[in-house]
DNA sequence: ATGACCAATAATATTGGA
């Protein structure tokens, strides 16, 4: 099985790359992150067309996740537990039946959190982390193969940015943003795609200004983080990095595990 | 060459992204 996230970077605009992707990378599961679009106006039927079962949870504008899966979900859960209040639209959670069992599998955009001296965006950030890590914590006690793929933007490591310096005191960056990284990591979750492949760079961003994409100027910042359920099956990972290249891209590129389930 | 992004919105500038 092949359970991929990508942030498509409005799913309307981008409705064309999202076909030709599946139809040439044919994912099982596919996690989606800011569709910025409200769940009457994503272009289901261009994805049903192609044998997907479609999952959102969207919002105007902005944010937005999805998930397509070729198995219909068995459940899905939207929304972060952990703050009633909270109204964007982040995260959801779908169930499959699969053999030998019950899969899950979350669509993840976690806040960007800059401009880091912001008084309510990256204190959110760093809340909207310490919820996922109760929610993590909550279903590793299921002790089931638990997929969290997403847009974490958070860079683990210095060799996950094209120059340390520039990002120091970025919210994707910053000591306090990695420290909470690696607590969900010390729960037991694995990094699917640094468990799998010591490439330095390996990057899953490039920024559209400057030329970045042409220069790798790029970022790792979308993961998968696996219970070690589903990392004792994993099989493998791909940075789908060709997929920068084409006609009116996505900043982001398509990252996929395979699994033997 | 001294260059410069993109999506969405009751929108011809602004906001948010990373």
């Amino acid at each position: 099985m092949k359970i991929a996230t990508w942030n498509i970077n409005g799913v309307r605009a981008r409705i064309e790359n999202l076909v030709a992707w599946l139809k040439q990378s044919s994912p099982d599961i596919v996690c989606l992150q800011e569709i910025k679009c409200q769940d009457d106006a994503f272009p289901r039927l261009e994805i049903e067309a192609l044998g997907y079962h479609v999952e959102t949870h969207g919002q105007k504008s902005f944010n937005g996740v999805a998930i397509l899966s070729k198995l219909k979900p068995d459940a899905v859960n939207r929304g972060l537990p952990g703050d009633e209040a909270d109204e964007q639209a982040r995260f959801m959670e779908a169930v499959f039946s699969v053999e030998p069992g019950k899969i899950r599998v979350c669509s993840i955009y976690l806040p960007n959190g800059n401009p880091a001296d912001d008084p309510v965006k990256y204190p959110y950030k760093l809340a909207w982390m310490a919820r996922l890590e109760a929610f993590a914590r909550d279903r590793l006690a299921l002790e089931e193969p638990l997929v969290l793929a997403g847009d974490y933007n958070v860079i683990p490591e210095p060799h996950d940015c094209w120059d340390p310096t520039v990002w120091a005191k970025d919210a994707l960056f910053l000591p306090q943003t990695r420290q909470a990284f690696r607590r969900l990591e010390n729960l037991g979750l694995t990094d699917a795609v640094r468990a799998t492949a010591d490439d330095v760079p390996l990057y899953t961003f490039w920024d559209y200004q400057a030329g970045s994409w042409q220069k790798n100027w790029g970022i790792r910042i979308d993961h998968l983080l696996l219970s070690p359920e589903a990392a004792d099956r994993l099989t493998g990972t791909a940075v789908e990095k060709d997929v920068r290249g084409w006609e009116k891209p996505s900043d982001h590129v398509p990252v996929a595990g395979y699994f033997n389930f």
